[in-house]
DNA sequence: AAAAGGACCTGGTGGC
DNA sequence: TGCCACCAGGTCCTTT
């Protein structure tokens, strides 16, 4: 569920009320995620306190003063503050419980997420130390694609959902900047010009900034760390749009698969063959 | 080496 | 009401 704008907004809603607080209690479900989560992880973290929470692409880093909590949402995680006493619900996997009355819960019925622990620098952890840039870095540039792009044969969408590549970009914010730049989500990366990989870039820092802005997309059931909906679904131009009319052109927009992900285009604003 | 496809999960929805 | 197929904000592994 969760892209950039929505593990950011969760992010800035946990710093509010966690940060510096002791942790008293920790309670860890049994099933796995995409890891397991680590046995001793209530050993490690009781008594500590968070001192920075940091993003990584999709990754929440709770750093504590020894040892850092890696946590990604995965498809369908969430991460609530709730009062202590507030009955567990179904699918909490880990509750954090601090000294004051607040909680922790984090919460991933379908349990693509991950829950990990790192005693070094988490820039080192494998599946962090392998993320490309971050898409709100000023070293994101047109040319950066530009020159990635060069020997790549796959299509746009796929490259900027590519971890690899740049973090952060999922399944909705991909097909909304290939809107907004006009560029067709089904466009080979090597046959895209320069020119347009400058409006891309800035196309993909602006909707994200404004997603992040609006407290992220909440289609289905992300919310802030306090349970607030997101408001950028109000702004979605093309994702979700199934058989709607573009509100640019009024032309039908098209809805297809990329890599067995929903994809949708307005085939006139972002016709095949020519990128601008 | 890169690209495609399947696997991992639960829950909600729409059709019959 | 039930059953079934299909869909979902992500990543990782195997096969081509």
């Amino acid at each position: 569920m969760p892209e950039l704008p929505e593990v950011e907004t969760i992010r800035r809603g946990l710093e509010a009320v966690v940060l510096k607080k002791t942790i008293a209690n920790v309670l860890v479900n049994k099933v796995s995620l995409r890891l397991p989560i680590p046995k001793d992880l209530a050993k490690k973290l009781l008594k500590q306190s968070i001192q920075r929470i940091e993003r990584r692409g999709k990754y929440l880093l709770l750093k504590l003063r020894v040892g850092t909590l890696i946590i990604h949402l995965g498809m369908s995680g969430n991460i609530w503050i709730k009062p202590k006493q507030h009955p567990k619900t179904k699918h909490e996997h880990l509750i954090i419980e601090f000294t004051n009355q607040w909680s922790l819960r984090y919460k991933d019925p379908r349990r693509f997420g991950l829950i990990d622990w790192t005693d070094q620098d988490p820039n080192k952890y494998q599946a962090i130390k392998s993320l490309g840039i971050e898409p709100l870095d000023k070293k994101f540039t047109a040319n950066y694609l530009y020159k990635i792009v060069q020997n790549k044969k796959t299509v746009i969408k796929q490259l900027i959902m590519d971890n690899k590549v740049v973090t952060g970009i999922g399944n909705i914010y991909a097909s909304e900047v290939l809107f907004a730049a006009k560029i067709n989500p089904l466009q080979p990366a090597n046959q895209i010009p320069l020119k347009s990989y400058k409006i891309l870039v800035s196309a993909i820092k602006r909707i994200l900034l404004l997603a992040i802005k609006l407290g992220g997309t909440t289609i289905k059931d992300h919310t802030d760390s306090y349970g607030e909906a997101g408001k950028f679904q109000n702004k979605l131009q093309v994702y979700g749009r199934k058989k709607q009319l573009c509100f640019r052109c009024n032309t039908e927009l098209i809805t297809t698969k990329i890599s067995q992900r929903s994809t949708f285009y307005c085939p006139r604003c972002q016709p095949n063959g020519s990128s601008h």
